[in-house]
Order: structure tokens, then C-alpha cells, then sequence
RNA sequence: GCCGCUGUAGCUCAGCAGGUAGAGCAGCUGAUUCGUAAUCAGCAGGUCGGGGGUUCAAAUCCCUCCAGCGGCUCCA
């Protein structure tokens, strides 16, 4: 069993990490944690030092572990193919990679290293830390350009850092590791990919090979079962097998059609969403899907967007864009008369369908095609409208969530300006000279930014702006009582934002929501209110979406529900199977009857056996399989099969009842 | 876009030391009328992703294009 937190071990003078932890009778640590930072156990104590052991099942233990295990994996790749030239392999959130240049390997290749792998630790080598100068260690990695690389990146001249050695395998590494191969047991090689050297397509092409590992064998087997349960759900094979969508990769690649049954649960899904947008006051608006080029010069979408973007140009010289957004369609309707400051908000949604090329290599499936329809909503405001807008969208955002999966798991990023990067980002300059204000996004820029009505070079930015809309949003989630995380860096160009994760039943955190804050596109348009002295005063503009995508969300909620979705977004919520074929009739009666009532029901009147129809019908993932016979027919019933294959029999004007109630309900179990 | 793998009937897949295609399911026809996970028989279905090349002969070998899948953020 892995320890619990032993309070505090002192390590004397001269004695390792590793004894201090023998002495106070602390097993199966890997590291140790000493005022914050991690070290090996065969550390030697320059003082008495006061540590703490790391075990594997930690979130830094595991790390920890996985980092060990892909030295492990360069140790084995090394002794197969000795041209081979590691480069990096750090651990990941679920495991770790390596990539190394070599030729391409195949599973069979990746079958043996892992055999390798095993056969290292079972040796139970030793793992060891050496302190080298940076000349030894150019010396010791002269054969290997990508350890040359980090090294002279990583450790300035005159230094010193570290290597782990482990038998034959050395690798340039700052650590911990496990104290030796032995202690790596429970791990398993996934899959090969490759990747450029630094993400850059001009350098040399590297295999990498993702693993994973963990403190046990049962840890590993669970993990292994969870990502078998994750295949299978994939939402393309499902999708397939419910017939829900179909992708014509030669007519239209990356574009999702949807099938009959597909646009049941997209028409549920958007009346959800009609009815939650219509109850928090977003009037719904409808836009055009082409236009002329100038709303792109102008919403600043061609300077950014244009590689992305579906162009033509008609034969009378005039060019179109197919939209990438919806926010300037929101624009156009929003700045057809002008608003006083009573009017605000303007909140204005609409299932907008967007068109965004996506490069060959990342197009697939639902999660990203190259058309999606984002549950949008643009809403127009005052700057002091802020905090109440988002803290609106915020309960949206919940009633959302709670309503479709039944609970509610979800985390929050704020994400906020870089200060040290102002020029990536919209911002107001201010002149040292005149005083006079100028809003630039530097970046964006070709020449250098002067003062508009002085020409002073003299300005410095001013981001009283952002920290404002910053707090709003900060002020909006602390009085919603909820955590989150805050992100510098993260922001839009145009403003800061809040990013919503929810987690799915496997345990995967999904970013849907967002709500982003945007100072940007108000200005490019020259929206304006008249405020209450009759002034013109800025418009601030708030873009959200909550599924996000249709597509995307479809993509989730198909994974999350395993196909198997609540009654209400169930593209067959009734399958009717007569007994035999004389009760067709009767099969028919019913299925008239629950139609009647708005219940997507189906009678199967073929010929096939009754066992057949019910086999087949399973992949369809019907919420419930009536069988009618005899009996039913007599009693005016149906014999209710739920997806946990029990069956009740009841009167059919009861079960059609208790069904619409929970369709009403959108119950997320079956109430029958 | 780049790298690797893949592309054979509506679906899942076999065939690939080169000798012009095969199975199961689905479909159609007929028989069977059946109480909760596949009744039986027959029929039909493919210019093997597109194009080009090598060869007497290409699904199979080579080139090229297209598409699908896995990656291309985690840094020593």
C-alpha cells in the first residue's frame, strides 16, 4: 500500500534522502520533495534537511514515473537502433512520449521496444545522477545534435547540469528519477506518431512514440479498459451505427451532413437553447451566410482570418466572403438605428452556421469540421453592464449543463492580458506628450505607432481598459461563488474572457463555453449609444456560446451517453415490435397512438423474427422496445424493455403519459 | 500544410511471393408467424479511392493526386 503523508523526516548531514526515508520506515517512495522542488532519494544532505517522500500515486509521483519511463523507452530504442538520436520525452497529462530521429518504425518495432523496455527494468539497473560541466557535457552528447541543442539553450557557459545514467543510457536531464529500472513495472507503449523538431515544419521530421505508465499493474489494466471504452464510443462510429450524420470526403470534406435522425437531437438540442435564450432575454436574429468583402476588411476578420476564410469573386469584379463569424451580421442588425442608453443591452443569438477552412491534416469528425454552427449571442452594452451580463450568461451556462447531463461538473479559466506583451493586444496607448489617447494592436502593425494628433513616438500603454472589463469578469465569477483559474496570457487579442470545461463521463474535461469581452469589433463598426447626456459613449460587446458548437457538443454529448441518450434528445424514443405477425395491427395502433402525441415511435411490421428485430435494432439505440402480443393486445398494454434490458408491462395510455413526462423533463434516466 | 498508417460491396473485413475479386451483416425474392440479443433458402451487389507507369498480365509493384485516421501544445 502506498504511504500516506509521514509528517516530517529529517535527513542528517551526509546522509542520503534515501536512508532518512529507510529510517522513518517509509517504503516505495520514488523522490522527495524538499521546500517545494524535487530531488532524487540518492541525494546527499548538505544539512539536516526536513523532506518529504513522493510516491508514485501523486500527481507529482506519477509524473515523476512516466518521465523515468520514457528514459526507459530511449534506453531500449537506443540498444535496437543504435543510430538512433533521442531528443526530448517529458511526461504528459495521461502518460509520456519520446521523440527521437530515426527511420519510421512500424507496431511490430513498437511491440519489441516495449519487450526491451521490459527486459531493461526487469534488470533493475540503477538510475544515477552526475553533475557535469557544460564542456563535459557538449563532449558526452557530441554524437547527438538535439541533446547539443538543449545543452547549449539550457546551461550557460561555465556552468554545470545534470545527466541520468542508467547502464549504457545516458540523457541530459534535469530529473528526478527513480532511484533505478526496476521500479518501473506497470507501463505500455500506445502509439507512434511524428512531429517536427520545435513544431517547425522546416526541421527534420522525428518519430515519436507515446507510452503511458503507472504505479501498478491494476492502474494500468483500468486505464487501458478506459481508453478501449473511449474507442468505442468514439462519436463517428456511433454516429455510423445510429445514423446520425454522414461526411462525403470526395463532394465536400470536413462538412457534416446530417441524417433524419442526426437533425433530431441537433432540433432538440437548438429548441433547448431557444427556450433558455428567449427566457434570459436574447432575442434570436438570422444573418446571412455570404458577404461582400468589405464587412471583413472592416470587422479587422481579413487581416487575421483571410487564410481561413471561403473567397470568391463573382464574374462582375464583386468579391464575398462565406462567414467565419457571426458577430458582424449581429453588427449590422445592432447598428441599424441608433440606441439610447436605456435600450442597453442589446442581446442578440442565433444557431449561426459558420464556414472556416480548416487545413487538410486537421479536419475530422464533429470536433473539427470545416462547417459548424455555434450556438452564438452578441450582446451590446454599457461598460457598467458588464458584471451582471456575464453573471446572467453564467446561470445560463449552468441551467445548460445540470439540464442535459443531469449534474454538473465544470471549471473555469479567466483569461487575461499578457502585460508584457502589450503589443499583441488591443490596446489603448496613451500620449506622453498631448495627452491624446490611441487604441492599437501593435502586432498588427506595419509602421510605428504615433500619437494621431501630435506624432509623438512617445506613448505608453494604458490598460486601465482591460483591468476594468478584467475585474468585471473576475468580479462576475467571485459573486457567483465559483473557482477558477486565472490565466495571463490566454486572452483574446480584443479582450479578456472566461472559458468554461465541463467533464464527461469518462473523466474528460471539454472547453465549451465562452464568454469573451470585446472592445475590438465596437470600435471597427463605430457602434455607440447616446448616453444621458446626450453624449455618444462606447458600446462594449460580449460574445458567448454555450454548447459552443452544435457539431462539437453533438460530438460530446454522442461520447458522453455512450450513443444512449436521454429520452428527449433520442432520435427513436419508442420501437415497437410485434410478437408476430399478427399483431401488426395492433403494433400499428400504438405507434399511431404515441405519434399522436409527438413521441418519435416506430412499429417494425417486417418480416423478420421478433429476436432479429430486437438484435438489429440495438446499434439504433432505441430509449424503449415495446413488444406487443396477445396479451398487450387484449389489454390495451405494452411490454416496456428499457436499455437496461428490464421489462414491466403497462396500459398504453400509461406509458405514453409517464413517457412525455420525462421527455418533458428531459430526464436524463429512464423513468421506466 | 508536414510526417506515419490506411483506402476492396451500404457496413465490418479477407485476398497482395503479379495470373483480371471473396465472406458475414445489411438489401431484394420466397418460405416461416415466432413472447424479448440473429429462422431457412435463393438472388443481386464491386471498372479494388482517382489518374499515370512497369508488365503478355496489376486490387497486388512504382509514381502522382484525392480522402480518412493518428500526430504536429506539454520541452533537457
Amino acid at each position: 500500500m502506498p504511504q500516506k503523508d509521514s509528517g516530517k523526516i529529517v535527513a542528517k548531514k551526509g546522509s542520503t534522502f534515501a536512508e532518512a526515508l529507510k529510517a522513518a520506515g517509509v517504503k516505495n517512495a520514488i523522490a522527495a520533495l524538499v521546500d517545494g522542488a524535487e530531488y532524487d532519494l540518492s541525494t546527499v544532505a548538505k544539512q539536516d534537511t526536513t523532506l518529504e517522500p513522493i510516491f508514485p500515486d501523486s500527481p507529482r509521483g506519477l509524473k515523476i514515473l512516466r518521465h523515468s519511463t520514457a528514459h526507459l523507452l530511449a534506453h531500449a530504442v537506443m540498444e535496437l537502433f543504435p543510430d538512433a538520436r533521442p531528443n526530448a520525452g517529458p511526461p504528459t497529462d495521461d502518460g509520456f512520449y519520446y521523440d527521437i530521429d530515426m527511420k519510421p518504425i512500424n507496431q511490430e518495432d513498437l511491440e519489441r521496444i516495449e519487450e526491451r523496455m521490459h527486459q531493461i527494468a526487469s534488470r533493475n539497473i540503477a538510475v544515477e545522477r552526475e553533475n557535469l560541466s557544460r564542456k563535459e557535457l557538449l563532449k558526452l552528447f557530441a554524437w547527438n545534435q538535439y541533446k547539443l541543442d538543449k545543452i547549449m539553450e539550457n546551461v550557460p557557459e561555465g556552468e554545470s547540469s545534470t545527466v541520468y545514467r542508467q547502464g549504457d543510457f545516458v540523457d541530459f536531464c534535469r530529473g528526478p528519477h527513480v532511484p533505478s529500472t526496476g521500479y518501473l513495472k506497470a507501463f505500455r507503449l500506445l502509439s507512434i506518431a511524428s512531429t517536427h523538431y520545435k513544431a517547425d515544419e522546416n526541421r527534420p521530421m522525428l518519430v515519436r512514440i507515446y507510452g503511458t505508465s503507472f504505479p501498478d499493474e491494476k492502474s494500468l489494466k483500468e486505464f487501458l479498459k478506459n481508453r478501449e471504452e473511449a474507442l468505442k464510443r468514439d462519436h463517428r462510429k456511433i454516429a455510423q451505427e445510429m445514423d446520425l450524420l454522414v461526411f462525403n470526403s470526395e463532394r465536400a470534406p470536413g462538412f457534416p451532413f446530417y441524417t433524419p435522425n442526426g437533425m433530431i437531437i441537433r432540433q432538440e438540442l437548438m429548441n433547448f437553447m431557444a427556450r433558455l435564450n428567449r427566457q434570459y432575454g436574447w432575442e434570436e436574429v438570422s444573418t446571412p451566410h455570404i458577404y461582400r468583402d468589405v464587412i471583413w476588411k472592416q470587422s479587422g476578420h481579413y487581416a487575421k482570418y483571410k487564410p481561413n476564410m471561403y473567397l470568391f469573386t463573382l464574374s462582375d469584379g464583386d468579391s464575398y466572403g462565406v462567414k467565419p463569424m457571426n458577430c458582424p451580421g449581429h453588427i449590422t442588425i445592432f447598428e441599424r438605428t441608433p440606441k439610447s442608453y436605456k435600450e442597453l443591452p442589446v442581446k442578440y443569438c442565433e444557431p449561426g452556421t459558420v464556414y472556416r477552412y480548416e487545413k487538410s491534416g486537421e479536419v475530422g469528425g464533429l470536433t473539427r469540421p470545416r462547417m459548424f454552427t455555434i450556438d452564438d449571442g452578441h450582446g451590446f452594452m454599457r461598460f457598467d453592464q458588464i458584471v451582471g451580463e456575464v453573471r446572467s450568461i453564467m446561470e445560463m451556462v449552468k441551467a445548460t449543463f445540470s439540464g442535459i447531463l443531469g449534474h454538473v461538473d465544470m471549471t473555469f479559466d479567466l483569461s487575461e492580458i499578457d502585460k508584457n506583451s502589450p503589443e499583441n493586444y488591443l490596446i489603448t496607448y496613451h500620449c506622453n506628450r498631448c495627452g491624446t489617447d490611441v487604441e492599437a494592436r501593435k502586432a498588427a502593425m506595419e509602421e510605428e505607432l504615433v500619437c494621431p494628433s501630435c506624432g509623438s513616438t512617445d506613448l505608453s500603454p494604458d490598460f486601465s481598459t482591460w483591468d476594468t472589463a478584467t475585474g468585471q469578469l473576475r468580479q462576475a465569477l467571485d459573486e457567483a461563488g465559483l473557482e477558477y483559474a486565472e490565466n495571463p496570457g490566454e486572452a483574446a487579442f480584443y479582450g479578456p474572457k472566461i472559458d468554461v470545461h465541463v467533464k464527461d463521463a469518462l473523466g474528460r474535461m471539454w472547453q465549451l463555453s465562452t464568454i469573451q469581452v470585446d472592445f475590438f469589433m465596437p470600435t471597427n463598426f463605430g457602434l455607440y449609444y447616446i448616453n444621458s447626456e446626450s453624449k455618444h459613449d462606447r458600446i462594449v460587446m460580449i460574445h458567448r456560446a454555450i454548447f459552443g458548437s452544435y457539431e462539437r457538443f453533438m460530438a460530446i454529448l454522442i461520447e458522453h451517453f455512450a450513443g444512449k441518450f436521454p429520452t428527449w434528445l433520442s432520435p427513436l424514443q419508442a420501437y415497437i415490435v410485434p410478437v408476430s405477425e399478427k399483431f401488426n395491427d395492433y403494433a400499428i395502433e400504438v405507434e399511431k397512438f404515441l405519434k399522436g402525441s409527438g413521441i418519435r415511435a416506430r412499429a417494425d411490421t417486417g418480416t423478420e423474427t421478433m429476436n432479429k428485430k430486437i438484435k438489429i435494432i440495438r446499434q439504433m439505440r432505441p430509449s424503449y422496445i415495446l413488444v406487443v402480443g396477445e396479451r398487450e393486445e387484449q389489454g390495451k398494454s405494452v411490454s416496456v424493455r428499457n436499455r437496461k434490458d428490464k421489462t414491466s408491462v403497462i396500459s398504453l395510455e400509461e406509458f405514453q403519459k409517464k413517457l412525455l413526462k420525462e421527455i418533458e423533463e428531459c430526464r436524463v434516466e429512464q423513468t421506466l
